[in-house]
DNA sequence: CGCCCTGTTGAATCTGGTCAAACTAAGTGG
DNA sequence: CCACTTAGTTTGACCAGATTCAACAGGGCG
């Protein structure tokens, strides 16, 4: 068993055509010359136009899922119609491990875009996970992370204002787009005014009302869903992140 | 390794004196003769005053803290004061996984009474993971568990109204004590008005205004700290939980 | 070309926050 | 044991930010 400190492994250069499987931390211990352990273990592939619904609350935990291009929103509802959506996953990504504890999905997944995600049955998945010896530990990483995530959105439902909320997000995605090697300043949302909302616990009309209040001030520029960040300095002062 | 979907394993009855660690999902595979593996590996004991803190956030990773008694309170906080109060803890539960993704802790932990815990050094914790086979697995039940809760939570921030979001948090409290064999409908809670707002994501003055109300309505008998829920089936629908 | 979905803006309303003050309980020290 | 301090709780008055409802604009797609 591997040691729970080990050191971040080197993100060995192994890909996937099917799934992007050399993005997701899970398998960056895999050493190049067992790509073939994915191929053997990744059978269907998905396709899923917008709207489309991967898993809902409830349903038995079969598989987990693997985002090969697109956008995917996770979400839970009230029985009255209410959502919050807790999360927009994005290529690379993992959906559907926070089932493991009762063996149900706990929120539902929809596409936000036309969406390409690799499909992986429990069984396989447990079967590559037994091939790499570090897959358990770079799991709990990978969901410590989402806790934290998840920990900083608290906080910016429970105390901030409407305008630091979007300035947060704003940001949030600007360094997500970063990591990529996007731009960090230009880019598409691929969520609507109101997914943003139901995000940020806010109503459409007030992310509305916050974009041209922002834009009239020269912070941002908007054009529907493409969105130029002119101030990044600016939007961090606004944004009043958690001090660490 | 284990197979991932492997049952609940049975409660063995072990009983660290210490830590109460029998009561820890984690430790539950450890046979009973293994008793004394605890004893090798739970150095350090921690007896906590009310206020007194147990690891900042920014602080690095060194330590697992299990609760043996008395109750603990996580939160993170804005630069400017604000905090968010991400959860409440009690004996039995365990401190600080979280800080595995980037070995370092991401909230504060602070005593909300007199509080005893056990400290386990990262080392320790992990040698003793590796004696035990589903400790991993367990460790992904229990941090999987708790980004449910968390997005349970951000539901209730996000969507709820203050009412909904006191009269779910008395019954999420109700079944909490419920579980441990306590009485679901009377019970002291450690924690002041304050906090309870900032958990739920609203002032302190409000929580005391629908306690009030509550009381008119007859949902619930408040006397300082002392709560009698009178009312489950209407708290249970004033607080409209989440569907599954 | 026209429909529908998304986004935007305005006006009225209301929930919950803020500020201030009174009150209670529990310590604390002389 | 009592005066005094402190922390926690409760209530009232007022206000502001955000929601709701409604109308409308504009793109994209069939």
């Amino acid at each position: 068993m591997v040691p729970l400190a080990m050191q971040e492994p080197a993100c060995a250069a192994i890909e996937c055509q099917d799934c992007g499987f050399y993005r997701i931390g899970l398998f960056m211990g895999l050493d190049s010359g067992d790509t073939t352990l994915l191929d053997r273990y990744v059978k269907k592939k998905h396709m899923l136009k917008r709207g489309q619904v991967l898993y809902r609350a409830g349903e038995a935990f079969t598989c987990v899922y693997a985002i090969r291009s697109g956008s995917v929103k996770t979400y839970i509802s009230t029985d009255d119609g209410r959502l919050q959506i807790t999360g927009f996953h994005i290529p690379g990504e993992l959906l559907g491990l926070n089932a493991m504890d009762d063996k149900r999905y706990n929120c539902d997944a929809m596409a936000l875009e036309t969406t390409s995600v690799c499909e992986i049955s429990l069984d396989c998945f447990e079967a590559l996970a037994r091939q790499i010896p570090s897959a358990h530990y770079q799991m709990l990483r990978m969901m410590s992370k989402e806790i934290k995530l998840n920990q900083e959105l608290m906080l910016l439902l429970g105390k901030k204002s409407a305008e630091e909320r979007l300035a947060t997000y704003l940001l949030t995605l600007s360094r997500r787009f970063a990591l990529r090697n996007y731009s960090p300043t230009r880019f598409n949302l691929s969520m609507s005014r109101g997914d943003i909302g139901d995000y940020l616990g806010i109503a459409e009309e007030t992310v509305c009302r916050i974009f041209t209040r922002f834009q009239e001030e020269g912070v941002v520029t908007t054009e529907r869903r493409h969105i130029i960040l002119n101030d990044l300095k600016r939007l961090s002062a606004i944004a009043c992140e958690p001090c660490h």
